[in-house]
Parts: structure tokens; sequence; C-alpha cells
DNA sequence: ATTTTTGAGGAACGATTGTTCTTGACTGAT
DNA sequence: ATCAGTCAAGAACAATCGTTCCTCAAAAAT
């Protein structure tokens, strides 16, 4: 009943967290979506209802689709500098903008930060076997360093003073 | 010659500062800006040209005001214990959010950003006596931990493993 | 006292913001 | 073949964006 729709509503929101994942959310226009996602300013307010509505879904699809599965790998990680270096090559442009420019102000972001620094702590603590304390240390460490563009040889500095942990 | 401002332009500054540290750039109109400020919306753009150049004079000041001391006190650190500390209760909001949102946009901001990165870890491995690579990652730690809160016990968890750094 | 310079005040600019409306084409069901 | 429901296309919405203009008051310089 209806016509089909003309664009796949996955590879839509996966645009979107690439857009959302590189400039701040005020930074991204309506313009900007319609034009890089290929979707009529219509459509997308029919399937995702406004921008932030595309925004939340393109934050939980990005900690579905890279988070999340950072997190699987972390669960086999047997030092920090295997944590160090998953982290450091996880994408997680979209995750550490929202925890930073829209945590503050829009809560149901904040929630989704909040729980998925907890599922990276959670990996952490359970594969290196420390306590909730050092495994949020090191996911916040990892952070800042991705955070600061991986400076040469600063991951591998930390780790050869952490390791071994036990 | 000619009649005499009415308002502080260092008051002007300090507030643009906790403005522009508290959301994204493009969340902060200049309408917010004449509102908190108290300043004239004529005044404002005769006095810094454009919106933009008051964000580059209140992301200066805010290096000079709260950066620099900070390196400063970092200085006269010994251990990482210390550091972690006087990184974590200094306020660098506008300067984490100038790295993460402003930066990868406006190359004069991540200049600013980046020799504001090179000071504190100069300080650090000056103070410590330890290599460029650990004092970036040290700064690195800390400005992740400062990213999530300070989660209760990380910075002590972390610390606890790192000294004594020789 | 007059001139000249500058800031304050506020309206207004065009452009862009997020969102909605109208129209028509397409397609599955009757 | 007709109907009903969905989508695409694009114009258009009010609101807000950053910025500028015009006018007048204030104060230093002549």
């Amino acid at each position: 009943m209806g016509r089909r729709r003309a664009f796949d509503e996955d590879e839509v929101v996966r645009a979107a967290v690439e857009l959302f994942g590189g400039r701040a959310y005020d930074g991204v226009s309506v313009d900007d979506l319609v034009t890089h996602l290929g979707v009529h300013r219509n459509s997308l307010y029919k399937t995702f209802g406004s921008k932030r509505g595309l925004y939340l879904v393109a934050l939980r699809r990005h900690l579905a689709d890279d988070v999340r599965p950072l997190a699987e790998a972390l669960a086999a990680a047997k030092d920090s500098a295997t944590v160090l270096r998953l982290v450091a090559s996880a994408d997680l442009g979209l995750l550490l903008l929202a925890a930073v420019e829209r945590a503050s102000s829009d809560e149901e972001v904040a929630a989704e930060v909040s729980t998925a620094f907890a599922s990276l702590d959670q990996a952490i603590s359970d594969a290196l076997g420390v306590s909730a304390a050092l495994a949020a240390a090191l996911t916040a460490a990892a952070l800042g360093l991705r955070l600061r563009g991986n400076p040469d040889g600063a991951g591998a500095a930390l780790t050869q003073r952490l390791d071994p942990l036990n």
C-alpha cells in the first residue's frame, strides 16, 4: 500500500553519523543533511521527525555500529597497550562530540553517552581484571589521546608505565 | 578624543570566555552575547570586528588567564598525582571545546589549541623529568578525565600505577 | 563655545535556520 | 480500472542568524 522508499534508511543514518561526527550539531544544517544524505527534506522529517530525531538515531547507530564492537574487542584485551590501541583506532568521532558539546544541553544524549562510557569501562574492567575506577581512567586516557590526535609515542609511553597491571 | 566606553572590555571578554566555554560556538548567538555581556551589538562589532573575532580574543584570554597559570603551577609538580589534580581542578572548558569542535574547521583556533597543549606538555615534562611523549600522554589522560567528569577514584587509580615515575 | 570623534541605542538588513505545506507521481490493494 | 496510501519535489513558512546602518548623545580637542 503506497509508494516504496527510494532511499536506504540505513545508508542515510550512516551518512548522518559521518556528518554529525565531523562537526558540531549546530554546524550541521538540515540543508547539509539533505545534500549529503540524498534524501528529500520531506522524507527526512517523515522518517525521523526532526533534526534532533535524526541526530539521536545516528548517535544510537554509532553506539551500535562502532562502540559496541569496540567493547567486544576490548573484552579480549590482555594489557593496557591493547586497550589504548583498540580505542585509538576506533571511529569515535560522534561519541566524543556528543560528550563534549551535546550532553550538557540534551539529557537524552547525556544518557546515551553515559551508558556508552560505562560499557567500555565494564569491558576493560572484565578483560584486564582491574577495578572499575582504573578501567574508567583507562577509557578516559584513551579518549584524551584520541582528542589530541594520538601524539607520537604518547600511548606507548603511557602503557610502558602501566603494564603489567597485576 | 571622543566618548569613553561605558563597559569594561576585560569584563566583557571574561564573560565571553564563560559563555563560549559552556556551549558550542554555534550554540552561542550574538543575541546571547549582547544579553549576557551587557554590551551593545554596535560596540561589540566595533571592538571585536565579528563574532569570530570576539571568540578568538576570548580563547586567547582563556589561555592567558587559565591555561598559562596552570602550566606555571604544573612546573612545581613532583608526581603524576599532582599533575592530574591540577589539571582536573583547572577551568579548561573553552580549551576543551575549542579543541573538539572548532579546531577542525578554524585553523587559527587549531594553532592556539596546539600551542596551549604543547605548553602544558612542556611544563609537565620539565617538572617530572619525563619524556615529551609521556608528558603528552599525561596531558591527554588529564583531559580525558575532565571530559568524563572525573569519575570517582579514576585519577587516583591511574596515578597509583604511574607513581613513582622514575 | 565649537568642532570632531567616538560610543550607545535600536531598527533593519539579507541570509540561513528548522520546519511545514501543497502538489503530483508512484504503487499496492480492491 | 479505481481507490487509497505513501513518497518525492520544491516552494514557502516564521524565526533566528550574523551583520550593518542611521541617528543622537557624550566627551576630548580646538
